[in-house]
DNA sequence: TCTATGACGATTC
DNA sequence: CGAATCGCCATAG
């Protein structure tokens, strides 16, 4: 199950991660779970590159942490958004991780 | 056709 | 806790 056209795969992911609400995260590796594809964490990232007008600042690693360098403009972009919808970052990384999108992780 | 490379993840040491 | 490894999928060269 999961196995459909690309184009399928791509929809999905795009769904989960438009329901992600204000204030919360969620990882790579969970968005493609809940898409039905678990294991493709990668192809999640690339497709939060590729479309825009995704809440991508809401997806962080598993550990929680921001899946880009601390001193690229990216990253500092994605906590300001996060800090806006009142997530806690700090020190490159989610704070309060209870704050996960979907529970049962 | 093969290899290297990513907005990743889980395991192992 | 950090580094090394291997697995995953699509793309680029």
């Amino acid at each position: 199950m999961a196995s459909g056209s690309e184009d399928e795969r791509r929809q999905a992911i795009f769904a989960t991660v438009m329901a992600i609400p204000p204030g919360r995260v969620c990882s790579y590796g969970e968005v493609a779970r809940l898409s039905q594809q678990p294991g493709l964490a990668r192809f999640v990232g690339r497709i939060l590159g590729e479309v825009d007008g995704l809440p991508w600042h809401r997806v962080v690693r598993a550990g929680g942490q921001i899946a880009f360098a601390q001193e690229t403009k990216k990253y500092h972009e994605q906590v300001r958004r996060l800090v806006e919808e009142g997530v806690e970052v700090a020190n490159g990384r989610v704070q309060d991780w209870k704050q996960r999108f979907w529970q049962g992780y």
